[in-house]
DNA sequence: CTGTTATGCGTAGACCATACGCAGAACTAG
DNA sequence: CTAGTTCTGCGTATGGTCTACGCATAACAG
């Protein structure tokens, strides 16, 4: 009954099949004013400066010097510009490991490096992600992942879990920090201040003898010394990876 | 300089403070005809039933027959709400851990308990979290949390990373598994087609030789086999709480 | 030169959050 | 009982958002 709108598989929205390269322009109509990538890099300076929600359709436009409706020509929607924006805002993937590292180097290298672009663009955190990724970029980092473990007893199930794992994991420990670092800037307070204001909240509010364990917590003073979130983020991923190294120990029998 | 505009910390949003029954109300002026949990709850309605983009302020007021701006003599801003929605969406903790459970034990049911809000409750998931926890119920989740973890030889610092690394996860995998099930949702596929589709999508895109990794993955069918989702919730949590473990033994010595 | 097709983009509609100000209700002081 | 004070409900209005639609025009094919 319904016709095939493509020769193979579910369709693909046109701007993810154009950042493939599966799209050949039309001998037809005038040359395109603008690209793409062109759109997609505007909207990311947009975030870098502003932050997510400075990037309107508008705002996009003007800092192309094109009018807003124009846009969408080369873009569906905006939700397809998010995930292009997505796409080149992690960037290339860190590349595959290094020979001579092991697989848990290797991934340790791998989650570092997304470490490494989410402080850099804690913006990314703020897209609502709305799919298993299909981007080139962000299949690069999967392949890149799933090549620290190639030489491992995982079964590929279980490779991809553990890489879910760890983006999780990664994406979290960000989230967490930036949203420090935000409280920070809003409120104009130094970033460890921010932690210590936040143990004296809790503590106000708090009762000790409905929340004993969360009260011992404050009076140890967890949230007032400012460490080190770098500590926090290794703790973390080692912990993960203490985890992995026992399922493959077990799967080495 | 500065006046203190309250006697202790930081100021509160008055809707949090209401939260925590720390607000008489004035003796002048008329009644109120609402209340702020009567509006969170509405809110919380509007959206499990339609989603959290549904969630208008408008359409709140709808909701319990009142004019938009009335609810802003109860809530600040749209943002407060959805701050006491997410606590009245989480709902009561899970309670202390059983006497006889072990630390383990005490976990995987705490983590089991906010998978079930948030398969129950999945806008939870697409709440911009904007701090931490200052509500009363969140705190009683970290409590609970923490109590798991009492009898163990773990720093106080160290528990709460334990707690975030569990909570991040559960949220993570939850995201995930979502998605998937608004992703059939909206193409009105099963939700094992949702994820074979997006397998054959992805290896039409790759190429072999540039993603061999990815590749290999794909040909041993791991996407499109669909498992149970809480076979691979178990998968990751007992890879953290292995882990969590081998810490704990090695602090034990 | 004509027909076809794609582009740029102006207009407009349907939402959204929320600042502001006014009418009136409920209490207190006299 | 009255006047003053304070708080509620909410109408109006502003400025923002995304995007559906349609038209003029540019570029090519025949």
């Amino acid at each position: 009954m319904a016709a095939k709108t493509d020769d193979s598989g579910p369709v693909l929205p046109p701007a993810i099949e154009s950042a493939w390269g599966l799209r050949e322009r039309p001998p037809k109509g005038p040359r395109p004013g603008m690209s793409v990538p062109a759109i997609v890099d505007a909207a990311v300076r947009v975030a870098d400066a502003d932050g997510l929600a400075a990037v309107s359709m508008s705002r996009v436009a003007k800092e192309l010097g094109a009018a807003t409706m124009a846009l969408y020509r080369y873009v569906g929607s905006k939700d397809e510009l998010l995930m292009l924006m997505v796409d080149t805002g992690y960037g290339p993937s860190p590349g595959p490991p290094n020979p001579q590292d092991d697989w848990r180097a290797g991934l340790t290298r791998w989650a570092w490096a997304e470490h490494d672009v989410l402080r850099q663009r804690s913006w990314l955190l703020h897209v609502p992600i709305s799919g298993p990724p299909i981007t080139p970029q962000q299949l690069g980092w999967m392949e890149d992942g799933l090549r620290c473990l190639d030489g491992t007893t995982l079964g590929e199930a279980e490779k991809m879990s553990v890489l879910l794992l760890i983006t999780g994991y990664v994406r979290n420990e960000a989230t967490l920090t930036s949203q420090v670092a935000e409280g920070s800037r809003a409120s104009g307070a130094e970033p460890g201040e921010v932690m210590s204001a936040y143990g004296q909240t809790v503590a106000r509010l708090i009762d000790p003898v409905r929340f004993p364990a969360l009260h011992r917590v404050l009076t140890a003073g967890v949230l007032n010394q400012d460490d080190d979130p770098d500590d926090e983020f290794v703790f973390g991923l080692d912990r993960i990876l203490d985890g992995v190294e026992a399922l493959i120990r077990r799967r080495a029998g």
